[in-house]
DNA sequence: GCTTAAAATTGCGCGCTGCGCAGTTTTTCT
DNA sequence: AGAAAAACTGCGCAGCGCGCAATTTTAAGC
């Protein structure tokens, strides 16, 4: 990797920080993009290069996170059911996430407008997971649609069981990684229509 | 319904219209808000007294259409399984569409700022058949998630199906509504679960 | 019908955003 | 070291979202 490759990828990393820091601290609607350029140490047009809004800067670290999800998939012992494999993954992932992801996704899932950004990534989330996905079910994306509908699903199970237990679940004690499963579970049947084992 | 109301719902209705027609028109980013105003008969500033957002007021038209499908699921015979229900809902919905419909959509999904906002309102999309599913199984959807994960991977399924259609399928010929069903069968083994008949 | 209160529309103004452009600085390649 | 490529920066502009206060329209009471 090239220094300027390295570099580029550090002002990405310290302009999202800062985004993210500066939006937990003041809440997102008090952050000026001149402030996020300001705390990263660069010019505010250089923000700009980078990041096409105030919202996409926040949701950069979660969606880069949920890239990961591929890798993950793939790290499930190939004689594993897709559906449990999926669920497993997926599960995973989240009992690994600390608290301040957490609460930056508490943040998003609260904020209309990063929200609205979060949901606008799906696609370029999902993609790596949906790659992985079709490779172990030996299909092509762009032929058949299962793998990204599957995919899709899933990141809907985490979504709506996220958001029911923020609104509803959350003062009753119970973890979140219980109505994560429960989210996951209701979907792995889509999973179990491919599973040829 | 007051004289007051009525003039508000036919204001709101004027804006939304004038929105779509002119970024079918003129493509969704060669539109002002001032055109929309002007195009709809009131000024700049009311016009952000019913839509904070020139996207919002384009999406409000396929929004409101979504909110008519608990009244769908309604009218199934309720003997029906809820799986089968749900998806002949759905698929009746989208075949009485007319195809000036389906231009708004197609804009919509591949105009990524639309897109983003047609997401975010996912949830005032969906709760009407939240409420229609939760009516059906006896459920109370603030107490079980399965309601509100059941209608969005409906949402889910005719979201991916459609953009699958647009980018790979468009061009050999198939019915998007072949499409359709495709990913709503996907999907239904989702509804299966609370299904005790 | 006339008056009065409530609600909707409007014009004005402000701070912020996103981006094109052109000049400067930094990195890479030979 | 020197030239080419890429990134950063300052400037400026058009557009947006919204608060505020004034005006017009609608609903309600007598």
């Amino acid at each position: 990797m090239n220094l300027r490759e390295r570099k580029k990828e550090a002002t990405r990393q310290a302009l999202s920080r800062a985004a993210v820091d500066l939006a937990l601290e003041h809440g997102p609607e008090n952050v000026r993009v001149e402030d996020i350029a300001a705390a990263a140490g660069v010019s505010p047009r250089t923000y700009n290069n980078y990041f096409s809004s105030r919202e996409a800067a926040i949701c950069a670290i979660p969606v880069a996170r949920n890239r990961e999800l591929g890798e993950r998939l793939r790290a499930r012992p190939p004689q594993e059911p897709l559906a449990e494999a999926c669920v497993r993954a997926v599960l995973e992932h989240h009992a690994e996430q600390g608290s301040p992801d957490w609460r930056i996704m508490r943040m998003i899932f609260c904020d209309r407008g990063l929200h609205g950004e979060f949901l606008k990534s799906h696609k370029a989330m999902s993609q790596p997971l949906v790659e992985a996905i079709a490779e172990r079910c030996g299909l092509d994306p762009e032929r058949d649609m299962f793998p990204t509908l599957l995919a899709a699903s899933l990141g809907t199970a985490v979504r709506i069981a996220t958001q029911h237990w923020l609104e509803h679940e959350q003062h009753t004690g119970r973890p979140l990684l219980d109505a994560l499963r429960e989210g996951l579970l209701h979907v792995a049947p889509v999973a179990s229509a491919h599973d040829h084992r």
